[in-house]
DNA sequence: ATACTTTTTGCATTCGAAGTCATTATTAAT
DNA sequence: ATTAATAATGACTTCGAATGCAAAAAGTAT
């Protein structure tokens, strides 16, 4: 087998009997070329195997047609959908996807730099710890950026995020509702703005009910962590009418624990509710009360903004927050009171 | 804010009062230049926000440094981890992923072409359906394929696997050992390479033991379709002692349809074996008998048979099959025979 | 057939870095 | 100090497609 040479438009254009242009034109949507020559050059084109080069035609357009999306393993592992979303929607408007994976903060700045470099036409990041500055350098070369899932409406960049207020109204309100009056949150790790807000917001929610003080304990996200830190935490302490964990992954083991070495009949004698809606959360042995995140919508929605900045530069940056869907499944004891 | 212009090695070149070429040998490493103009190049690099053009510099090297990733939206949404490891062990060989997310086979010639026209160093493929006419395809343009997850020695390509006769003669020799008589296989689609691998190698291995016309039903590889077909094939036919499901997703929704529906003890009236070794697979409600894929190695083994093959093209294509780990849970009844 | 549009075409230039080659500066050797 | 050897430098070309512009061709109207 012969190591053949790449086939340039040059190539085509001589073999052809045309100019370089005309090739340039009949593979560029939009312009005027007479049919002849269409066809004539299709036809070569097609003979030789040609095909356009995207990094000369990046190089002199301008535009890389490609969006870098930064996520932290933790946020893949944990909704594996998205990417392959975010990827499809992408695509969908003619852009590729140049991924890159974080653990937490570190390599960041090795990110920020790859991405200049590689000239993106603009970025969406997940569960990336941008802070100010980060997002200062990107609006200072150009790149347009969406924040996906979370809520940061005085920065300069646009962010999707699910309404977690609203979500978590709905699992204490239907906590509040059910006669729980002792409480613990389970809440992700301080470094993630999404465990940040949830817990907060929880602690509003329950003060709104006339609850305070209720007790935190701080997982990383992970089934195992919740075991861990829950079963310590029984261990010194008495058991909450109900649990609010910040995802879950962590809800379920929640449940685990409870029942493998407490015993506990889950919900009889303790609720667990959790947040996402992940598959395991619908499963017949878990059947999780929780909040099912709009996965599909953000996706696009995200992608939307991104290309909208993109094509629109001056456009002022947004925040759109959706609604996630109540899912009542039966880890929540439904202990009503008389109808009122 | 002033819309700035992108900043070249001229413009460094011009301020430095060097040659543009000076300013590229310093962000070539490896070339010689003085002490002296290296310093006075970095300074006012740094000092103007001057990164190279990757694109520019793609360009010209004829390396776009960057691999395509091919994945189908199953295959991720099952594998999370596979990703970030795929793409941390590329960039740590100076590798960008461009990603390519496929559902089954729609979509695998437009995604070619772009192949083609990026110019990627080199090619992952995990679950795609790569024929040898697609295999040729890519000799013939001298880019690099890397089937994860497939064994095809025969194709001109190279791959890595897991070894899932070892694996799955671990499996049955378990139900064997611990008295087993009747069985039912869960194979996935036929559409998969792996799913009809794992099925083959289990009838094969059932045969080596004397048991022969196993039934087989067949799932999509997920939770919901093992629960549907489990239940449609129950409705009709006695219950084996084992179910040997294709993956550990089917697996547990063969254990919650038995346990919800049938309301059936696992293990004591069905044993269930899965497949992969996902984290639901580990937890206390399910505790699969499983084999577990050693993701690390062969994310790591693609990674590496990939840059081989990118730096020397004509070393001849290599297959990789690396072993599992055996993962004794508690979904096999302990049934014992006087020891021998 | 002529003048006047409109469309099509090709030439030449551009994008930004890399690398070839000839030249100049520097160092080492005598 | 002079020559030989080496290192550093810059002018210029290259990668492959896109596009402004002017020229040519085709189409329309008179």
């Amino acid at each position: 087998m012969v190591k053949q040479k790449r086939v340039t438009s040059y190539d085509v254009a001589r073999e052809a009997g045309v100019s370089q242009s005309a090739v340039s034109r009949v593979f560029r949507p939009g312009f005027s070329v007479s049919k002849k020559t269409r066809e004539k050059v299709l036809k070569t084109a097609n003979e030789m195997g040609y095909r356009p080069n995207a990094i000369a035609r990046m190089l002199i357009t301008q535009q890389s047609s490609m969006v870098a999306v930064i996520i932290s393993s933790r946020a893949n592992e944990n909704y594996p959908e998205v990417l392959s979303q975010l990827n499809k929607n992408l695509s969908d408007k003619g852009k590729r996807v140049l991924l890159f994976t974080l653990d937490d903060t570190e390599g960041l700045d090795d990110v920020m730099e790859q991405i200049w470099t590689f000239q993106v036409d603009g970025v969406i990041a997940l569960a990336a710890h941008f802070d100010h500055n980060n997002l200062e350098q990107f609006a200072r070369h150009n790149v347009p950026v969406v924040l996906y899932n979370r809520h940061a409406p005085e920065a300069n960049a646009n962010t999707v995020s699910c309404n977690h207020d609203k979500g978590i109204k709905q699992l204490v309100d239907k906590l509040i509702a059910t006669q729980h009056k002792t409480f613990l949150i389970l809440s992700g790790p301080t470094s993630s703005d999404v465990a940040n807000e949830r817990r907060e917001v929880a602690i509003t929610k329950l003060a709104g009910h006339g609850i305070t003080d209720v007790p935190i304990i701080y997982g990383d996200y992970s089934y195992d962590s919740a075991r861990n830190e829950f079963a310590k935490w029984v261990s010194e302490n008495t058991l909450p009418d109900a649990v609010i964990s910040a995802n879950d992954a962590m809800a379920i083991g929640i449940i685990d624990e409870a029942r493998e070495n407490l015993k506990l009949d889950i919900p009889n004698d303790m609720s667990v509710v959790g947040f996402d809606g992940i598959s395991p959360a619908s499963w017949f042995t878990y059947q999780l009360t929780t909040v099912k995140q709009p996965m599909e919508q953000l996706t696009k929605a995200a992608v939307d903004m991104l290309i909208e900045r993109i094509e629109n530069p001056d456009s002022s940056p947004e925040s759109r927050v959706l609604s996630g869907t109540f899912i009542e499944g039966k880890s929540v004891k439904a202990r009503t009171r008389q109808r009122d």
